[in-house]
DNA sequence: TCATTAATCGAAG
DNA sequence: CTTCGATTAATGA
């Protein structure tokens, strides 16, 4: 059972509604924890991570986007500050449009609007799953709540082909737990061949 | 090859 | 499960 994997929305059109595409460096900062939601934003190239900290300083990221994801689009359609901070893990090109000249586009092209809300829909869906699973004690079914929420961004749902393109210290930043408890976990789990693991990558 | 970053491990709490 | 300390592997200049 697959839903519709989302689309990314053409860049020409995009450009052609002022979007405008930047160049960030590994490591900068795309907007940050209180800023305004000015932009619909669409990866070109690279990865982008979105993440906050918690009042120990402990690192706590909500999700990393690729190429041809878009990003934040959740403040979009409302007045409030982001939450989160958005930062490049790598070098990245990443196209911008302004809010309303977003807006605009979805009233001109509705076919792109109702997309949109497919595309919310299922981030929204699988959300929920993710956030149920984070909230268990038991690190195996945080780790796979983790790896079924990234796979819910790609068709294909072969068994243990999935690679997961991340390292053990962000999976351990995006479930709570700590790197080295991510690693054992991880080779018990590929005992009980709920997983592989190749050359220290990950297959779910 | 040197330096930096990520992955591992073992022991203790 | 987390923390600490220490080692080893991988990557890049």
């Amino acid at each position: 059972m697959k839903t519709i994997s989302c689309m990314n929305i053409d860049t020409e059109l995009l450009r052609s509604f002022d979007g405008e595409i930047k160049e960030y460096k590994k490591g900068e900062i795309i907007f940050r924890e209180g800023d305004h939601a000015l932009y619909y934003f669409q990866i070109e190239e690279g990865k982008v991570k979105l993440n906050n900290y918690n009042d120990d300083g402990k690192e706590f990221i909500q999700n990393i986007f690729g190429k041809n994801q878009s990003f934040g689009d959740s403040m979009l359609f409302l007045e409030k500050f982001y939450p989160i901070n958005a930062i490049c893990l790598e070098g990245s090109k990443i196209i911008r449009v302004p809010k309303n000249n977003f807006l605009e586009l979805l009233r001109i092209h509705p076919e792109i609007s109702l997309g949109m809300n497919a595309c919310l829909s299922q981030r929204l869906y699988y959300k929920i799953l993710m956030t149920q699973n984070m909230s268990s004690t038991n690190p195996v079914l945080r780790l796979k709540g983790l790896m079924e929420y990234l796979k819910s961004y790609y068709e294909d749902d072969c068994q243990h082909c999935f690679h997961i393109e991340l390292t053990r210290q962000q999976i351990a930043n995006l479930t709570g737990l700590r790197v080295e408890t991510v690693i054992r976990v991880l080779k018990r789990m590929e005992k009980e061949s709920l997983l592989k693991i190749v050359n220290r990558k990950i297959l779910y």
